[in-house]
DNA sequence: ATTTCTATATGATTTTAATCATACAAAGAG
DNA sequence: CTCTTTGTATGATTAAAATCATATAGAAAT
């Protein structure tokens, strides 16, 4: 956050977002990029058949990273839990880029993501719940429920598996002494 | 590739890589930003226990985008077949980007990039192969097979199946007439 | 305080994909 | 040209997840 611009951050509007209501829809035309304080912004998008995935779960940073350019957004963002965000106009933000060091910060920003998802189309490769699992730990170093709001039901969403499966295989994990559960924050062993 | 200034192109090395040599691998430090001009290039990981993962496959475009700033490759570039690419060694590209037309286009690149790997995401959660099948072929048109140099058992494995359910489910669209398989090109009917 | 809803949890059954096996055709290597 | 390898293809079996069902605890609503 300290690497932005002041200009930048003096014409950002601070959005106080009640869950469930939706911050933006797929198909709109992109008028702000969200930088989110605290809350949770579960980013989703639904089939025809009415069932949804969720692209991504995020808690803190950058939202819509990837509409600077766009004509429309490509998703649906909804707050999950109560959140707290700032929103800077396009134009302004694009303006921004003329610093270089902003510049940098934000192709670093677009290229962390990308390796987020490249991880994440890795995981969803793996054939078993187990391995998401633990590969999930592996990579994130743990899951901590209570503290970001996140539900196991979520979390088992995210992991491309029901949540039946995930309560089992968590459950068989425990048992092998391969993780730990705690109240709220789930760690390899 | 117009859009490259035209000092930065000057500096490009030409590179010719035949199957199945490696172009880079993961852990190494990134030392160029690789435009594959034709061929096939696909970016894997490998699991410890040796399967391993397609997190793209490509024939027409940059690879290794999120290694600007990067201290390390994070996948293997192999060349699937026979390919010729252009290198351009970091800091000179670094350089480019202080010309805005060239910033503004990496920024989209990497944009597109973000938007085609949360579409990947979202078809490897679709729980069945028929599913991701056709997920794949309304996002992309068709799957070009021939053309492209992929085979169906490459395919496969960017669906996250095994190449025997694919065989059976393509058979099974096509007897149900959603499907048409060309010599070397599968589109929805 | 009572009701309602949701997350958690586990059992039983069904569906699906993974695995193992075999066969064949085409491409490449010697 | 023959041998080997690899992609394609399908059958049989096994393993796994999806689905359906049910139960409980805790949170939220009235």
């Amino acid at each position: 956050m300290d690497k932005l611009p002041t200009e930048l951050v003096e014409q950002a509007k601070r959005i106080q977002l009640t869950a469930p209501n939706a911050l933006f829809h797929k198909g709109e035309k992109p008028e702000y990029i969200y930088f989110l304080i605290h809350g949770c912004i579960t980013l989703t998008r639904c089939h025809e058949q009415g069932s949804s995935c969720i692209l991504q779960h995020i808690q803190h940073g950058f939202l819509a990273e990837a509409s600077l350019f766009g004509r429309e957004y490509h998703c649906d963002a909804m707050a999950h839990s109560d959140s707290e965000l700032l929103a800077f106009p396009i134009a302004p933000f694009y303006q921004a880029l003329d610093v270089p060091a902003f510049r940098d910060f934000w192709i670093q920003s677009l290229s962390l993501e990308i390796k987020r998802l490249r991880t994440q189309t890795e995981r969803l490769t793996l054939k078993t719940a187990s391995e998401r699992i633990m590969h999930y730990l592996e990579a994130e170093g743990e899951c901590s429920l209570s503290h970001q709001q996140k539900t196991k039901k979520d979390w088992a969403v995210e992991l491309g598996i029901t949540h039946e499966v995930l309560y089992r295989t968590l459950s068989q994990l425990r048992k092998k002494h391969l993780i730990t559960e705690d109240k709220d924050k789930i760690t390899i062993c």
